[in-house]
RNA sequence: UGGGGUAUAGCCAAGCGGUAAGGCACUGGGUUUUGAUCCCAUGAUCCCAGGUUCGAAUCCUGGUACCCCAGCCA
């Protein structure tokens, strides 16, 4: 953005402030992501978070990776995650991981033993599950609640040895099992998994629930705000009990916010995985997919999705925000510093009648505002194409484009008039016959009259035939799944349209992988990091241009 | 009366007892060799009902609506 950026003040931040002006610390907050599955844009606003208080107070912001349940994790995601973060253009102080702490958790967990404030539980799931209670009664003590604790300390340890099997004894705090707040009601907080971990490999077979881990690994690395989103608040009484009963160096206050929810799109890891797996997108950097990676496949830039995260606000409020703004956003940031080019996506061929055999190089500017992007050559001739959308036999009111007789300015070239429209047996319209007036080289009339409708061209010797792939929204409804229908029923079927045939200006053969340009009255491209090459350019558009004449044709309808 | 939250314009969102910021979208107009950009203009009495006060979106009382919670997931 060239604007210089006014830092937010949102609710979070202004608790902060005010304890950074009533105590003396440094802040530290940390994105705490578990490794199993890619980041998206409502990681984002997390991210945005955590890492902008930190630096706007000169505090610290740590990368964790919240492994402790290794049946759903993978090293291929921690990878995708620091790259999506470094990508974002973000920097943690350090690297941590909750498993670096599981001796310290497990010697908690014998801590809390010894106070008995745990107890091993010999319950099957399902048996819990019933002593639990629900929502409107309370639940009623585990037959196992009043083991000793030299008998709790022996049995922890020999699960830790592993003489017992997956789901055959688990480790709960003894809170209060008439608790109004469930979670309170004897928690879990060691279960047996024989599994590999990705970090600590066979060392364990009892690994610590998020609850008991997040509290005790906030406190440990020092944090000071622990900032989550709004499922967590049930589990705050929790957070707190943990380390107000163990007595921890420090206590992490913990604050939490709105999820992020984007219209037509859908945000859970179930659903995205869904996507991916019923192949209903090309893969998790699908240019449709709301993941980072998809977001930046697709040509997103790390600047607007950070001016998104500023612009969407802080909240405790349940919100959907609309696609638009994430469109302004990436429009906003593109506009000033992306390329101006000519690519006509779906051609038609006009042959210039009076225009001579031999082709000229014309001038044309990288930007209209910005004379500094500076300008290349674009070579014009006797046949040219030009936008299929920009001829209509027989146009509307409001159509300033080219038609049978009309005048039209081929943008940094001639003007030119429609003498006749050529067509093939089917009654398609497959040539125009135009003339060009000499005398308005470069766009001008010097004789002053004007023509309302500027359109942009290739040469057909010149130009170079690409693929260009057009985006929509992935979904037709503003949220899919709402009312218990299936959210894949809500796929909009034209999500993506390809187009092979394309023709773009010959500047673009030294196009590199990931360089977004404009094409001119289209919107914003890229190029494509996966599929494009030397030999075949593909070109993803990442938004249209706003559109007014889109709108009118519309309301003519 | 299970517990925990949230209600300010179409979508976000400031506001913290002194008379409703801003952004996006929309609409109208101006500039323009992109129907782009840019520039101007236009909209709410704050979920409802009472109350306190000279004064309430802000405080109190009572309602209503919506979201989250009953994984050995995070």
């Amino acid at each position: 953005m060239q604007i210089s950026k006014s830092i937010p003040n949102d609710f979070i931040r202004q608790i902060i402030t005010e304890d950074l002006k009533t105590k003396i610390f440094q802040l530290v907050t940390r994105f705490p992501p578990e490794p199993n599955g890619y980041l998206h844009i409502g990681h984002a606003k997390s991210i945005c978070l955590n890492f902008d208080v930190a630096a706007e107070n000169s505090g610290r912001c740590y990368l964790r990776f919240d492994d402790t349940n290794p049946s759903k994790e993978d090293l291929e995601y921690v990878e995708s995650i620091k790259a999506d973060l470094n990508w974002l253009g973000y920097t943690w102080t350090e690297l941590r991981h909750s498993s670096d702490y599981f001796e310290q958790l497990y010697d908690y967990a014998v801590a809390l033993i010894k106070t008995d404030k745990a107890y091993v539980c010999g319950l099957t799931g399902e048996e819990i599950r019933q002593y639990r209670g629900n929502l409107k009664e309370p639940g009623k003590n585990s037959p196992y609640r009043e083991r000793t604790i030299e008998e709790n300390l022996d049995l922890f340890t020999r699960m830790k040895a592993g003489e017992f099997a997956d789901g055959e004894l688990v480790l709960r705090a003894k809170i209060d099992m008439a608790a109004a707040n469930i979670n309170l009601r004897d928690p879990i907080i060691y279960r047996i998994k024989h599994l590999t971990h990705q970090m600590t490999g066979d060392k364990w077979c009892v690994y610590p629930m998020y609850d008991f881990t997040h509290c005790l690994s906030d406190a440990i690395e020092g944090i000071t705000h622990s900032l989550c989103t709004l499922e967590f608040e049930d589990h705050r009484p929790l957070y707190d009990w943990f380390l107000e009963t163990l007595q921890t160096p420090c206590h992490p206050q913990q604050i939490e916010f709105a999820r992020l929810s984007l219209n037509y799109a859908v945000m859970s890891k179930r659903k995205l995985q869904e996507l991916v797996e019923d192949n209903l997108v090309n893969g998790w950097d699908d240019p449709r997919m709301p993941t980072l990676i998809g977001m930046r496949r697709r040509g997103y830039t790390p600047e607007s999705i950070r001016d998104f995260c500023d612009k969407i606000g802080l909240t405790k409020n349940n919100t959907s925000i609309e696609m638009g703004v994430l469109e302004n956003s990436i429009r906003s940031d593109l506009d000033p510093k992306t390329a101006r080019v000519m690519a006509v996506l779906k051609p038609l061929r006009v042959v210039i009648e009076n225009y001579p055999a031999e082709a000229e190089q014309l001038e044309a500017p990288y930007h209209p505002n910005d004379p500094s992007m500076g300008s290349r050559p674009v070579t014009f001739s006797k046949v040219i194409y030009i936008e299929q959308d920009d001829f209509l036999e027989d146009p509307p009111k409001k159509f300033f484009r080219l038609a049978p007789g009309r005048e039209v300015r081929l943008r940094y070239a001639y003007f030119i008039t429609c003498q006749s429209v050529v067509k093939d047996e089917t009654g398609e319209i497959i040539e125009l016959r135009c003339t060009y007036d000499p005398a308005t080289k470069g766009g001008s009339a010097p004789d002053g009259r004007k023509v309302k409708g500027t359109i942009h061209w290739v040469s057909e010797a010149h130009a170079i035939t690409a693929e260009i792939r057009l985006y929509d929204r992935l979904f037709n409804k503003p949220n899919p799944g709402a009312s218990g229908t299936d959210f894949k029923t809500a796929i909009n079927p034209n999500s993506i349209t390809i187009l092979s045939n394309s023709k773009v200006e010959a500047s673009l053969a030294t196009a590199e992988s990931s360089q977004r340009f404009q094409f001119e009255r289209q919107g914003y491209f890229c190029v494509d990091n996966v599929d494009s090459s030397a030999e075949k350019l593909v070109f993803n558009r990442i938004v249209t241009l706003r559109d007014s004449w889109a709108k009118i044709e519309k309301d003519n309808r």
